[in-house]
DNA sequence: CTCACACTTCACCAATGGTC
DNA sequence: GACCATTGGTGAAGTGTGAG
């Protein structure tokens, strides 16, 4: 029945880490549970995320994930005739803190470009804040994509975009690639031979890194994007195009930002002002 | 040979994105 | 706007490369 579940799911076209995921999950609530499946109900799914939220200290979206698995679970369990009802589907959706993230400052911002090392650090540094990309996108990238100020990208599901370097990008972006001597088609590749191209995990410790030598908490490639969604509202682009330059299929995406720009003008007055 | 470095992989947790 | 899929982030351990 395990295994049923499994199999109709990747049909239904879930990806394998998605999968992965869902193994992990229940394979942990069972192993704690120590129930049949006919006999678990409503109140053993509520005490077994309370249980995890008080001892492993788990986040309120973690646990709503880790909820979502078990409905996914239980209400197909129901809906193929093994159950009667699912006893996840009363338990309510765990509500989130709302949290306000803090973009980049200026100061900020030039002091992880002091602490680079090499041309092709700098040229992340300077692409991630010009575009807003994604760190996905940017690993995709290959040196063909740029024309002039403007760089190609491929979302999710391989859509397509162009995104625009501003001259600072385009100037570091450049003396990086004179400077190689390796002829992969990669827009960032490996500091040393063979040179392959360069993995999200790679681009993120090293800006995780400059972050910690420039005394920046929290730095990580993310963090870019949400810095120029920000300054773009702040200074007054209309949402369309931020959603645009973005990439967001919804605007709703796009607007969770600006609800964030508005927060932090309010903690930001609450500061400085008063 | 060995050691530091620069990633990569893994396992898990957190957050964003998309759809009905 | 509830509900669900997928991507992103992170710390620790692992690995290949090249300098010394």
């Amino acid at each position: 029945m395990y295994n049923m579940f499994f199999v109709s799911k990747k049909v239904s076209g879930l990806s394998m880490e998605t999968l992965n995921y869902y193994g992990y999950v229940l394979q942990r609530f069972f192993h704690e549970i120590q129930k049949d499946i006919k006999n678990i109900d409503t109140n053993d799914i509520r005490y077994y995320l309370a249980e995890r939220a008080m001892r492993d200290n788990i986040s309120k979206v973690t646990q709503d994930n880790e909820l979502r698995v078990l409905k996914s679970f239980f209400n197909w369990q129901q809906e193929e005739g093994y159950l009667q009802h699912s006893p996840a589907r009363k338990v309510a959706k765990i509500k989130q803190d709302y949290r306000i993230k803090k973009p980049y400052s200026e100061i900020e911002l030039e002091k992880l470009r002091r602490e680079t090392t090499n041309k092709r650090d700098l040229a992340i540094i300077d692409v991630l804040y010009s575009t807003g990309c994604r760190v996905s996108e940017i690993v995709k990238a290959n040196r063909e994509d740029i024309a002039g100020d403007e760089l190609t990208v491929y979302g999710k599901g391989g859509k397509e975009r162009v995104v625009y370097l501003n001259p600072k990008a385009i100037l570091t972006l450049t003396e990086y690639i004179n400077d190689r001597e390796d002829d992969n088609e990669a827009l960032f590749v490996h500091l040393r031979r063979p040179h392959s191209r360069l993995k999200k995990e790679g681009i993120e410790s090293m800006i995780c890194e400059l972050g910690k030598r420039a005394g920046v908490k929290k730095a990580h490639p993310h963090r870019f994007r949400r810095t120029v969604a920000t300054n773009a509202l702040n200074r007054g682009m209309p949402m369309e195009e931020v959603q645009q330059l973005l990439g967001h299929n919804d605007i709703q995406t796009t607007s969770i930002y600006a609800k964030s720009t508005q927060e932090n003008v309010k903690a930001d007055h609450k500061k400085y002002v008063v």
